[in-house]
RNA sequence: GGGAGUUUAGCUCAGUUGGUUCAGAGCAUCUGCCUUACAAGCAGAGGGUCAUAGGUUCGAAUCCUAUAACUCCCA
């Protein structure tokens, strides 16, 4: 057989992906077996493959396919959110492009050009999904505007205002001016600016000259003060208690107010009140009932409250009102000032706190169940430390606001009359019974109805996910949502903890009675080499696409997990899939080699192929426990890199070349046979981290029937090993590589073959020395006596070898190395002397550790004995 | 301002309830090899005061206290 000696992924990674796709391999229907389910953490429906997702798509992958070949009913669902925000402003800015105005044209013109939209571009990162071996259940796509996910979340909303958890009232929300809607606490981005502190004074009424000096950032926002407000202990602001005085510009008289709120050291010790536009102003404007007077428009320009810069946006205000107040005689003086500053996750806009009229989720009741279901281990983390975050939080919930002013998403199912009366209701139709029946107004028509103009967070659709994609809203009894929930796991990144990952808990627990997921795989934030978050605007995320193009998808997938523990940042540097490639490519030859042999059914096996299998039979038990063990603690890197390291070390350096023939000799059946069984375990367990080039080795190892694909191969299950076999082993490779060190020390060429002496004594034997002899090309091994003449030696452990060399034996140079080791081997002794000697070391360790150092004192005595000798010999 | 986390080799990280000369892995580096599957490879080697200072203990990378630096979350 023909095969090229690189690897070339591109063919067989699409051949491989058809034939899974047609063999309906990724499709799960409800069945007697155990379920085993992912819900995909669904993109935005706007979005593109990026970094972040191909190390989220291949860790859900790997989980998923180790799943399938555990003979589990293997059920990943993906699907796409609406993305209200982002979606929106993509087609308003579309439609500008082409000259439209979104407010010139009706509501439901505008979603249809959603629609359209959405079909056209939305879902790409799907499509990409699959360049990846991502195995999710396309049958199974969800969307969260679909018409029954829609309804599920209609449905929720009239649910729990039945139950009187949502109520609407005026609020200081989070404004975004270039949205224009409100956003939820979670969407807002705190960061540090370099800002200005303005001294700004305020004549006291009724007196010429006396006055009040307050510090700002927002000069602006002095248009719409209500109070001036000092500490009530401030000795300082004594004397204005009580007076009033005189905002600038505008000579509006505003009271001087007292309240503990006030920090005495933080700028002139007084605050102005500004109850519409900050939201501790709002509050102490609540206590003191204080006038609320907003002067902003929704895009932040300045309304007529304001009366002045009417029309102009907020920031140029800042600019102009700094000038107009110095030239007054107000501004007292200018300080630079570093303080955080709210802007929006979505658009970037400065968050402008606004009061206005939302629709809240009351939190409170969700709490206690969410929070006592991943403390007492029902739901677990990964990694554990962001239990404390999801703690946090939670304690510290505030009610949820749910409402967004804007078009494309569920709209709130709230009716009102025109008295201002509203019912809740599916349909237009339906709320037109309620309201008849509920107002006792029989004559009511459909146009006597308004509907709220507001549509629903995007996360009220994604809360509901893990249900909602098995239809389990509307239908709580359905087959699937019967079977498939709760689901097993959940991968995802930190940062949508509070968004997604605790209101799922919230929503599972209040509708289905159970948990959405039992475990929670929190995923690193992929960064670039300098640590900087990877994102379009810096340019400097690699396009996914272009890196499986060039080192194939299964080292892509290997270098995003090999350096991708949980919860960890991963530094992403291309370089790291290289690696990734290369082992694509070991394994290639590896299957070079093995089908490059021929068999010869007379040949018996010989002693060193018999030792080679079965050291490698216990061996692959033994790593295999391990990589068992990684994945019960969602160790997902380690485990790759314990296959990595049992396929490189274990079977191509050392299985194989074990029991390579010699060139252009046959190899017997029984080890051909071994080793091809060998290969096709190594190639199931590397099945989830790389699929497609185990799927086509599998292919090329041996005839298949049809149906016999890797992908629905059972998993192997480690069995018993003897540990004495193994650690028999090790010791064969220390001869081996005290052979190969010496060869090298003494320039001996690997072909050209040498003796081996063994000392005669107690350590002397070694089950594996058909090993030794191959690996070490040795022509013959002997026991014997005392040292002879003309050997150089070296040592394991404490058992001596020599090896007969023509040339002359360079005496100087073996004592320097025999004293050297006799050096270490004396300091170490001594430390464990020094260990055993103090009394209360004896008296207080567990026997087990005290046992343990006596052993390696006598160990270490025997050894000291054997160099003691050697040297002996050679000073003779 | 409040809270959480991190700090171990050049880089990214392991190090499970203190106990092997305990300081480890992968990558990178260096040296020697085109040895008939693989130079995308093989065989080796070097490299760390476990952030700092105290403390507990027979014994500390591991437990405690303080300090410093960094990261994240929240207000």
């Amino acid at each position: 057989m023909e095969i090229s000696n690189k690897y070339n992924p591109a063919v067989i990674e699409d051949k491989w992906y058809g034939r899974w796709l047609k063999k309906k391999y990724f499709h799960s229907e409800p069945d007697e077996r155990e379920p085993y389910t992912i819900v995909i953490p669904p993109p935005n429906v706007t979005g593109v493959l990026h970094m972040g997702h191909m190390l989220n798509i291949t860790l859900q992958d790997v989980l998923i396919r180790r799943a399938r070949m555990q003979g589990k009913n293997a059920c990943w669902v993906p699907g796409i959110d609406h993305a209200s925000i982002a979606t929106e402003a993509k087609v308003v800015n579309k439609l500008k492009a082409e000259g439209i105005d979104k407010n010139d044209i009706s509501r439901d013109k505008f979603i249809q050009y959603v629609w359209e939209w959405k079909e056209k571009h939305g879902g790409i990162i799907l499509e990409q999904l699959k360049k990846l071996g991502a195995s999710c259940d396309w049958d199974r796509i969800r969307f969260t505007m679909d018409e029954d996910l829609s309804e599920s979340v209609i449905d929720t909303f009239i649910d729990l205002y039945n139950k009187d958890l949502i109520y609407r009232g005026v609020r200081m929300v989070n404004w975004d001016t270039k949205a224009q809607t409100a956003i939820s606490d979670e969407e807002v981005i705190h960061k540090e600016v370099q800002s200005k502190l303005y001294y700004l004074r305020y004549r006291i009424e009724k007196e010429e000259n006396n006055f009040l000096t307050i510090a700002t950032t927002r000069p602006e926002t002095i248009l719409g003060d209500t109070a001036v407000c000092v500490h009530p202990d401030d000795e300082r602001f004594k004397k204005f208690h009580g007076k009033k005085v005189i905002v600038p510009l505008i000579n509006r008289t505003v009271p001087v107010i007292q309240d503990n709120y006030v920090d005495r050291e933080f700028g002139t010790g007084a605050l102005k009140i500004t109850p519409a536009h900050d939201i501790h102003d709002y509050e102490i404007g609540i206590r003191h009932k204080l006038k609320s007077i907003d002067i902003f428009n929704d895009d932040g320009t300045l309304n007529e409250k304001a009366q002045l810069y009417v029309g102009s946006d907020r920031f140029a205000v800042r600019i102009a009102i700094v000038k107009d107040l110095e030239r007054a005689g107000n501004l007292v003086k200018t300080e630079e000032y570093v303080n955080k500053v709210g802007f929006s996750e979505r658009t970037g806009a400065v968050i402008e706190p606004k009061l206005s009229m939302q629709w809240f989720l009351k939190m409170k009741s969700f709490v206690k169940p969410a929070l006592e279901v991943v403390e007492k281990g029902a739901i677990r983390f990964y990694p554990e430390k962001f239990k404390n975050t999801y703690r946090h939080w939670m304690v510290n919930v505030r009610d949820w606001n749910i409402s967004r002013q804007l078009w494309w998403g569920q709209r709130i199912p709230v009716y009102y009359l025109h008295d201002g009366e509203s019912v809740v209701a599916k349909s237009a139709e339906e709320a037109l019974v309620k309201a008849k029946e509920k107002f006792n107004r029989p004559n009511l028509q459909l146009n006597d109805l308004q509907q709220d103009e507001d549509v629903m967070d995007t996360w009220f659709s994604s809360w509901l996910w893990p249900i909602s994609v098995f239809d389990g809203i509307r239908h709580p009894h359905n087959n699937d949502i019967n079977y498939y929930y709760p689901t097993n796991d959940l991968v995802t990144g930190p940062d949508i903890i509070f968004f997604w990952v605790a209101r799922m808990i919230m929503s599972g627990i209040e509708y289905r009675k159970e948990i959405p997921f039992k475990n929670v795989y929190f995923t690193g934030i992929v960064r670039d080499k300098l640590g900087r978050k990877m994102s379009k605007t810096l340019g400097n995320s690699p396009d996914p696409i272009k890196l499986i193009k060039q080192y194939g998808a299964d080292g892509v997938r290997v270098g995003m997990l090999l350096t991708a523990p949980a919860g960890n940042d991963l530094p992403f540097d291309p370089s790291l899939c290289e690696q990734g490639r290369n082992f694509s490519n070991k394994i290639w030859n590896a299957l070079r080699l093995v089908k490059g042999w021929k068999i010869d059914k007379s040949l018996r096996q010989n002693e060193t192929s018999e030792q080679a299998v079965s050291w490698f039979e216990a061996r692959f038990n033994q790593i295999l426990t391990d990589i068992e063990n990684n994945f019960a603690g969602y160790r997902i890197s380690n485990a790759l890199m314990a296959v990595y390291k049992l396929i490189w070390d274990d079977f191509c350096s050392w299985f194989l070349e074990m029991v390579k023939p010699t060139y252009q000799q046959p190899i017997d059946t029984a080890t051909y046979e071994a080793t091809l069984t060998f290969f096709e375990k190594l190639m199931k367990v590397l099945h989830p981290f790389m699929p497609f080039i185990t799927e086509e080795i599998w292919h090329l190892l041996r005839q298949r029937t049809q149906g016999n694909d890797i992908i629905v191969a059972p998993m192997p299950v480690s069995g018993s090993y003897d540990e004495k076999l193994i650690a028999a082993f090790e010791r064969a490779e220390n001869i081996i590589s005290g052979i190969r060190n010496l060869r090298r020390e003494k320039n001996i060429a690997n072909k050209d073959n040498i003796k081996l002496l063994v000392k005669a004594g107690q350590q002397a034997e070694c089950r594996f020395y058909a090993v030794v002899a191959k690996m070490g090309n040795i022509s013959s091994i002997e026991m014997v006596g005392d040292q002879p003449e003309g050997v150089i030696t070296f040592t394991v452990g404490a058992q001596e070898f020599y090896v007969p060399i023509m040339e002359n034996v360079d005496v100087d140079s073996e004592i320097k190395k025999i004293e050297e080791e006799l050096n270490y081997t004396k300091g170490f002794l001594n430390s464990v002397k020094k260990k055993l000697s103090n009394k209360r070391f004896v008296n207080n360790a567990p026997i087990i550790v005290v046992e343990k150092e006596r052993k390696k004192q006598a160990d270490a005595e025997t050894r000291i004995q054997v160099l003691e000798q050697q040297l002996k010999a050679l000073q003779r």
